[in-house]
DNA sequence: ATACGAATGCGAATCAGTCGCAATACCATT
DNA sequence: AATGGTATTGCGACTGATTCGCATTCGTAT
């Protein structure tokens, strides 16, 4: 669960667009938006907004650590946003259906650290990314597999 | 050290534009290469390959698995290529000067595999990148932290 | 040498994201 | 509630990285 975000206690004053903003992430949390996820969420369901203004509110709350800022994709590089929950975590994304799984391992995530260390290196972040098929698309691969063989 | 790579071997004609591109990647194996760079050096030291011709073979060897495409820079969404040794490795690289450390961590490694296991999710591939500051650059800031002081 | 398909060169196009600037909205103050 | 000054927005034009379409050229098997 994610806490309410109270925009000025960001240091960001409140204004429309940012509100806009705000709720349709909220309103995702579910899954990693896109800029132009965002866009056309409110062009839908709320108020046009501007894809320039989309993409600098949500600048303003990656800087404001609102929302964090994630390119999955290996090819394609599209940038995907989420609101930042307390917990850091590591993705699991499946390149079939483009699902996203979170997951947190307390073992790599030491290890990364001691890695460092070991290096000399300090570490400020670091983005881990499994990429592969999910249990659901592995399952529909194997019946359209059997489809095939009949 | 990397294996003299044959492009017919690969299952690619050899052409010049392909040769060309081949020599500087294997030419800069201690750097990670962008599409640019790559470009640069053939116009510099080579002959000039128009740059839709860079992308194209740079592709094609990706698809042939003679190089590997990395995405390092966390804002920017350049993409860079490095010859693919036989081994696999994991990326640590220094925000200040961009550096790039290869490194491999067995106990990474291996516990990623559990995970993915334990999730029904069967892995084709992952990155880890780690982002920090370098020993080299952490000197300097240290250096220039005195220099302001006196 | 010839012919066929594959690969290239060229520029135009696309795609994601950013920028400059005039117009507007916030909000503290009267 | 009106006012003023700053921060923010809307608009379109722009950039940088990468891709595409298509006529031309090259590599290779005959």
């Amino acid at each position: 669960m994610i806490a309410k975000i109270n925009l000025k206690e960001q240091g960001l004053t409140e204004t429309t667009p940012r509100l806009a903003v705000l709720k349709a992430m909220e309103a995702n949390t579910a899954q990693h938006m896109s800029a132009d996820d965002v866009y056309r969420y409110l062009l839908e369901r709320d108020r046009p907004l501007p894809m320039s203004t989309v993409y600098r509110v949500l600048a303003q709350f990656e800087q404001a650590g609102i929302v964090e800022r994630h390119s999955f994709d290996a090819e394609r590089t599209k940038q995907v946003y989420e609101l930042k929950d307390s917990e850091h975590h590591d993705h699991m994304i499946c390149i079939k259906c483009r699902s996203v799984h979170e997951f947190l391992d307390p073992q790599i995530e030491s290890r990364q650290i001691e890695i460092v260390e070991n290096l000399g290196f300090s570490l400020t972040d670091h983005s881990l990314n499994l990429y592969g098929i999910c249990a659901g698309c592995d399952r529909k691969d194997a019946q359209s597999e059997e489809a095939i063989k009949q």
